[in-house]
RNA sequence: GGGCCCGUGGGGUAACUAGGAUCAUCCUUUCGGCCUUCGGAGCCGAUUAUCCGGGUUCGAAUCCCGGCGGGCCCA
């Protein structure tokens, strides 16, 4: 248990206490002050009614009737709040300490032995990763790096979707559209050369009734089951997904697990899927004969109460081989999360109704996004309005390295660049979880390339300064004596990095992701403030305890980038 | 047509799920300061905001109803 949480505790039991001195035993909450009028909070308006008093007078009743000891060192009543201060020193040494001893594993939690699987980015293999979805890979991972560090074993997972009218569209192209008639573009990635005769493929089929015709052929042969096909679809889907995970790898993505869809044709699940609807009370057949669950009692409102899991054919549609997914999923991990588009909502609540009729009590976690768009309008890969991820990137990347190469000619070329990569890359993964995956984001440069701030250079930047400091100091002993950590922006300071592990576990828990970039701005700047108004290096009988107050903040800053997947350059 | 989500200074964004403190957070832009000091991708200061209209409440950015604007989905 952290410092503030045995803070927390004792507040509650020094309250409880006090309360029932005055005969009551009133219900309570503690709140942090957005004031920084106290470091704790009571608000006494909800007790007014049960005890029959003002809040006001309640709070300066319990406060009358209290002393501070242990970490309280102040106990205030103010506008119908109990105020309450932290004992600055025991919290400056607390934290120090704690720090020093956990190191790289400061603010983890212990293990829990919950396996979570987080799946995410599950893009349709038919094109490179685009801006417009690129928010799903970078929430995905960083909630998996923050499940990680709140104790859970978790598995990443991506959902190949490999059946289907896309891909064979795609297949098509690669198979019958000569290659020196389509433009490849510049860069020479596999997803880059195949999205070329997507597109071409989609236009030739608008444009041309044999290629249409051609394409649905080669989709009946592929639902029928055509071992030809199926592999030359999966080759091709392969093929798309190599190029996904080189951009994903440039961004610090990595999955731990690649599932193909079209698995669960092949092992018969999704028929046993079917089998077993179609026994429910809710299954009914349409005229034409497809198979649905009418699911009007299960909170779905409007129209949307048919939920379709069969063709008129009888053969499986992507919603049933999903359902056979998460079965899948559901018996290798305790907890499911599903980082999808917001146009996966009414699919999502459809699944859950549907596993739920399958006698089914845990539901996936589903974790919307809404899709980023450009000034333009919205990003189609089909039409070819997008920007890519991999052009973000080298955008970015490149403008870091303009960054680098006008400060610091010192260095060499190639360290310059290894530097620029690393600064490039967090300013694009800070840009895109620092805001609510929930709220519409427009694609602009000028933001996406966004270097000071609240950003992500912002946080690396404070790093590589700690790294200096400590690297210019030579040997030194640690020194957690509180009584040299005594300025006002040490005390902040301390106090900014004694909440890492609250942190942790609220945005992990409640997957707010964003929580984290916010906290690592306010860590930085807190630390800049530090930086700008203490001499460190020259400060005499403090230069010890200082510096590991530095070494400390660069601890927690390291820690904070590890799991916003950014890079901690020790200079740049 | 029906359903779900979003609306906070010039631009962006936090707080909203669990309503509270006559300073609503932070960034950017604009304006003005800070380099004989440990890295100026920095620090300090100034200006500017809760879409509109009702309701619940001692108290509403937050909850409820109705508009308006944007996003997504379904037929």
């Amino acid at each position: 248990m952290g410092i503030v949480d045995a803070f927390k505790e004792e507040v509650v039991s020094a309250v409880s206490g006090a309360l029932a001195g005055m005969g009551s035993d009133a219900a309570f909450t503690t709140e942090v002050p957005p004031t920084g009028a106290a470091d704790l909070a009571v608000p006494c308006f909800t007790m007014s009614k049960a005890m029959r008093m003002p809040p006001k007078d309640i709070a300066e009743a319990l406060a009358a009737s209290m002393t501070p000891s242990g970490l309280i060192s102040e106990v205030t009543a103010l506008n119908g709040y109990l105020n309450f201060r932290m004992d600055g020193q025991r919290l400056m040494q607390g934290t120090l300490e704690e720090i020093l001893r956990e190191r790289d594993g400061y603010g983890s939690l212990p293990d829990t032995g919950l396996r979570v699987n987080v799946e995410h980015t599950s893009t349709n293999p038919t094109g490179p990763i685009h801006v417009g979805r690129a928010r799903n890979p970078i929430i995905g991972d960083t909630l998996a790096r923050c499940l990680r560090r709140c104790g859970n074993r978790v598995t990443t997972e991506y959902y190949v979707n490999d059946v289907g009218k896309q891909v064979v569209i795609l297949t098509w192209g690669v198979e019958n559209i000569p290659a020196d008639s389509v433009d490849h573009g510049e860069r020479d990635k596999t997803d880059h050369r195949l999205v070329a005769f997507y597109r071409v493929a989609n236009k030739m089929m608008e444009e041309d009734p044999e290629v249409r015709e051609q394409i649905s052929e080669m989709l009946r042969r592929f639902e029928a089951g055509d071992a030809e096909v199926i592999e030359a679809v999966r080759r091709t889907a392969g093929v798309m997904i190599d190029g996904l995970k080189e951009t994903l790898a440039d961004i610090g993505v990595s999955l731990d697990i690649y599932t193909w869809e079209s698995r669960f044709i092949a092992d018969g699940s999704a028929r046993s899927v079917v089998d077993r609807l179609k026994g429910s009370e809710y299954a009914g057949q349409s005229e034409d004969g497809a198979w649905f669950l009418d699911l009007k009692d299960f909170g779905i409102q409007g129209k949307n109460t048919k939920f379709t899991f069969t063709r008129s054919d009888g053969t499986t549609l992507y919603t049933t081989r999903d359902l056979a997914y998460h079965l899948d999923k559901f018996t290798r991990a305790d907890r499911v999360i599903d980082v999808l588009g917001e146009d996966q909502k009414l699919g999502s609540t459809q699944l859950c109704s549907a596993l739920s009729i399958l006698g089914k009590e845990r539901m996936p976690e589903p974790m919307f996004y809404s899709f980023v768009s450009l000034p333009e309008g919205k990003m189609s890969t089909r039409k070819g309005v997008v920007v890519y991820l991999d052009d973000l990137i080298d955008e970015a990347v490149s403008r870091a390295y303009g960054e680098i190469a006008s400060r610091r000619s010192d260095l060499p070329e190639d360290r310059m660049r290894e530097i620029a990569k690393v600064i490039g890359i967090g300013a694009i993964r800070y840009n895109i979880v620092r805001v609510q995956p929930e709220k519409q984001l427009v694609f602009r440069w000028e933001d996406a390339l966004n270097f000071d701030g609240n950003s992500g250079p912002f946080l690396q930047y404070a790093h590589a300064r700690a790294c200096s400091m400590i690297r210019k100091a030579g040997a030194y002993a640690h020194d957690t004596d509180p009584s040299k950590l005594t300025d006002e922006y040490e005390i902040r300071l301390a106090k900014v990095l004694s909440r890492f592990e609250i942190v942790i576990e609220t945005a992990g828990q409640e997957k707010r992701v964003h929580l984290l970039p916010a906290y690592g701005h306010e860590l930085a700047s807190a630390f800049n403030q530090f930086y700008a108004a203490v001499p460190v290096l020259t400060a005499g009988p403090s230069r010890d305890a200082r510096l590991t107050l530095v070494e400390c903040s660069m601890i927690v800053l390291r820690n904070v980038l590890d799991c916003l997947g950014m890079g901690a350059p020790e200079e740049m």
